[in-house]
Order: C-alpha cells, then structure tokens, then sequence
RNA sequence: CGGGCUGUAGCGCAGUGGCUAGCGCGCUCGGUUCGGGACCGAGAGGCCGGGAGUUCAAGUCUCCCCAGCCCGACCA
C-alpha cells in the first residue's frame, strides 16, 4: 500500500494535506507559505478559469494587465485600504542593486493601480461603465497559511468597474456576486449562500462587500468569492471624476469582485473522500479513464478493442487510456480514484466477449455494465448524474447542518459540538458579533440575501430588537 | 507572531555517545502474474534539515538558525 491518505473522522486538516499531496496537485515551495500549483491541480484551475472567463466575457468585461509593482504610496491613498493591507504588504526596497527612492509594493490586490490609471482613461460618462478584469498572481504575508485556501502567493482574477451612477455600481456588484453563486453551483456542485458581509468582515475601501460562503464537509464555512461595492471612496482617493450629461462633475461609482485559486481548496473540501479527490465532471479535466485488463493471453485482443471505444469517445469526453503493463487492475482502480477521475471504464476479456463494458462512478463507487454501443450516451448521462449527486449531497450537507436559532444557550451548544451553520436574529451591533466571537469562535458569513425584513425578533445575544438574519459559523 | 510536535534514502519510519547507519514502500533490471493497491530474484539510492559547540569519538548531548504540521491572535 503505497498510499495512505489520512481519514476525515480521524483527521479533516490532516486529510485535506494529504489529498493535494498524494494527488498531486500541488506541493511545498521553499518559501515559507507559499506553494507550488502542479500540473494536475493547475489543470482544474485552468478549467476554472476558461468557465469564468467565458462568464465575464458575456457579462460585458475585457481582460487587461497592470503591474505587480504598485508605488508605495499609492496604498496609502485610500485611508481604509492600507489600514487593511499594511499588516499584509511584501514591500521592495531594493532594485538593481541600488535602494529605491520610493519603496515598490508588491500587489495585495490591484484597486490602487488600477485607479490611477482610471484617472487617466475616465473623462466623460461616455467613457462609462469601464469594465476590466484581470487574471494574476498576488501576495498577501499570511502568518499561517495552508495550501489552497491561504498561501502567501496565490492567482486569482479581480474584476475592477467604474460606473456612471451609484445604482449602476450596486447593480454591477450583485450581478458578478450572482455570477460567482452560478459558477460555484452549476459548475462545481457547490451550494452557496449569498449575503451581505458585516462591518467588521468588509474588504477595506469597500462600502459594501457581499460573498458566496459553501459549507465545507467539516461544517465549516468557506468565503469562496467576494464582490465590493465600492461606492465613491477609490475614485475621491485617486480623484477620478467625469463629465455628466448636462456637464457637472461627479466622482465615478465602483466595484470590484474575485476568486481565486482558493476554489480549488473549496473543490476538495466540498466533494472528495477518504479515497482521494472528487472532482465535479464540468471541471474535470479528464471525465473518464478507460482501464484494459488483460493478461499475456489476450493481452493484444483486449487492448485495441478498448483502444476502439477509446478513439470513439476521447474528443467528446476527454478520456485517457492507462494501458501500462506493470501496475495491476486493482492498483489503477485506486489511483485513478484518488485523482477524482468521475468515471472509470473497465473493459476486460469478459466485455470483450459480450460487447460490454463495466462503468465505475467516482461519487458512490458502483459499477454498471452496459452494451459497449450505448458507451457514448451512458457516460454523457452519468457525468450528468454524477454532477447532480454531487451538487445535491453537499446540499444535504448543508441543510442537515443548519438550524435556526433562538436561544443563545442553544447556539452555544452547537458551536460547542458539531459546528454548522446558524441562523439567527441580530440587531446589527458590532459588539455583540464580537462577543459572540469571542464566546464561540463563529462569525457572522453573510446576512444573506432575499429574506424579509424581521419582525418581532429579538437579538441572539442581547436581546434587543433585531431585524436581520446572520448566517453565523467558524470559517476557514 | 506566541505555544506544542517533527526534520535520518523519493515517501513512511527504526536507530543505548563507539567500529561499515538500517527497515518497509517506491525506483531500476530480469522473470512470473493481471476483474479492487500481486510475487520472486538482482540492484541503485545517505553531507542523518543547516551552522556552531562539548567529546578521544556526535544521527545520538548543548546552543542558534531554517522548514513543515497542529493549536491560538490576523486574513481571500
């Protein structure tokens, strides 16, 4: 047994490690915090990435570069931003042998580049909306990092917008924040909630933020994309103004959003197993892998009739054919489980014989055998199945581990035992999200959107009138 | 950034201060196997995380540094 991988029951953080590891999708880098993506987790990233890409392309966006360098002082131009960032900047103080002037810091994320150049291209509404997005590698100096979900160095795309009005850019904000809950949902099977996130979880410089959180298979929640609005506060900072119709000023309206290589993090915790990965089919890299079992006897025979079925499926579905010698049946069955191929296609000298072949799914591990003719529109359907199962179980998930609370004896004793998530009134005051905090180490996910306004409800901890839900749990 | 644990072959680990540092898996070669992680035989592979010290003698003892993991404070 050459492979090990550490069970959720015995240990969630030490399975989660194992998994990237064993499966290859990414390892250790020399520098403290900071990881190396590999080709097999890069691939899901690169699918992740065309699906998005696609996604804000049909939402209006362009692609574009800034720099990775960023002029000290822009950070520091927006008073909220760097108190944020400060704790968090890698800064360049030297090039080219020589100490800079001015130090260069090291993009935590690009709003203060991008402004300044906004400052330039803005001047008339009908420069507007300005819709740009970015795909790039940026740093953040965590203190404790874990691979995936927080590394020091990580890509992810960040979509910047100006807009003509206040309205246009909260409109904005809460379609990408739409877009990312379809791609997280469609996509990657993951069920999340939308909301709005309190003070105290803004990104700083927004006026809004709002998130997609998922539950993770630990009860735990993940924060898997952001979208900001931003109001007025970057273009004052960088003094980014248009000409109206009728020829007033105004300072532009903004937004901006992302995910990054998180989600691949997100991905495992949400779907794999304690035999490896589980990755959803539409994101996928390789949907399905045909194993050959033969032996010296009919080795040859067996071979090319599975290498038919190859050639007849490889461009529609994206199939591989693990025709090595060495390992043994049993051997590949486990591997290619652990590299969450969806499908496994068996074919062997009794298929052979009987126009056959076994299909193995990934998600519930049982095999169906069906006539070799119907291969194309079987795995078609199953991929499909095996897309919805996915989605659906992690939806039970979810609504097995949420409850509605109102009593904070009670919303202690969860926190206490299984976790989850809960829903609560709350009366919007900063301190009692902090006490609770404090008390339970859950924090307030998203006021989640598309709930009435409360009436009769009284604050979980104080008592106090409230009228919002919070969605509260411990989080990544 | 604090507290704990750990660094010995690619991976997982043994290794009372003493002579040539081992075991399992993996890897290479040859053969037999092949429908849920096969077996036999022969090999290759080590600055014992790095540095300084104690000692006749250090993988083993002391100090410093580095890295990883776990637990806390900060974060996508």
């Amino acid at each position: 047994m050459a492979v090990k991988i550490t069970t959720r029951a015995e240990n969630y953080s030490q399975w989660y490690i194992d998994i990237i590891l064993q499966a290859k999708l990414a390892d250790y880098s020399p520098v403290k915090g900071s990881m190396v993506i590999r080709p097999r987790g890069f691939a899901i990233w690169e699918k992740m990435k065309s699906v998005l890409d696609s996604m804000f392309k049909e939402t209006g966006h362009s692609n574009a570069y800034f720099p990775l360098l960023i002029p000290e002082s822009f950070i520091k131009k927006e008073a909220e931003h760097i108190k944020g960032f400060a704790p968090e900047l890698a800064v360049v103080t030297h090039g080219g042998g020589e100490k800079l002037e001015e130090p260069l810091v090291i993009r935590p994320t690009s709003e203060t580049i991008i402004w300044a150049m906004y400052k330039k291209w803005i001047q008339s509404y009908r420069d507007l909306p300005l819709l740009i997005n970015q795909w790039a590698n940026i740093v953040r100096w965590e203190k404790r990092t874990r691979l995936f979900l927080r590394t020091t160095e990580f890509l992810w795309q960040e979509g910047h917008t100006a807009h003509a009005s206040k309205a246009e850019a909260q409109e904005e904000t809460l379609r990408m924040l739409f877009v990312y809950q379809n791609f997280a949902e469609s996509f990657m099977a993951m069920p999340v909630l939308t909301g709005e996130k309190t003070e105290s979880e803004k990104f700083a410089g927004a006026v809004k933020t709002y998130s997609i959180e998922a539950m993770m298979q630990d009860r735990r929640a993940l924060q898997a994309g952001t979208s900001h609005n931003l109001g007025q506060n970057f273009a004052k900072a960088f003094d980014v103004t248009y000409q109206t119709q009728n020829g007033e000023r105004d300072h532009v309206w903004a937004t901006s959003w992302g995910v990054s290589t998180r989600l691949v993090g997100a991905l495992i915790m949400a779907h794999s197993d304690d035999r490896g990965l589980i990755i959803p089919p539409k994101l996928a890299p390789i949907k399905a892998v045909i194993i050959p079992i033969f032996n010296n006897q009919n080795k040859s025979r067996v071979l090319s009739y599975a290498k038919v079925l190859f050639e007849r499926i490889k461009t529609s579905y994206s199939t591989e054919i693990d025709d090595d010698e060495q390992n043994k049946p049993g051997w590949k069955f486990a591997e290619w489980e652990l590299q969450g191929v969806p499908v496994r296609i068996e074919i062997g000298p009794r298929d052979m014989e009987n126009d056959q072949v076994v299909l193995a799914r990934r998600d519930t591990g049982k095999k169906i055998t069906i006539p070799a003719k119907d291969l194309e529109e079987t795995l078609g359907n199953l991929l499909e199945e095996i897309q919805n199962n996915l989605y659906h179980r992690a939806l039970l998930l979810r609504k097995k581990n949420t409850y509605q609370i109102k009593e904070y004896a009670e919303f202690k004793e969860i926190f206490d035992g299984p976790g989850g998530f809960i829903e609560s009134a709350w009366c919007g005051n900063p301190e009692c999200e902090a006490k609770i905090k404090e008390e339970t180490k859950a924090t307030i996910r998203v006021l989640p959107l598309g709930r009435d306004e409360l009436k009769n409800h009284n604050c979980i901890y104080c008592g106090s009138t409230a009228d919002k839900i919070a969605v509260f749990s411990k989080a990544y």
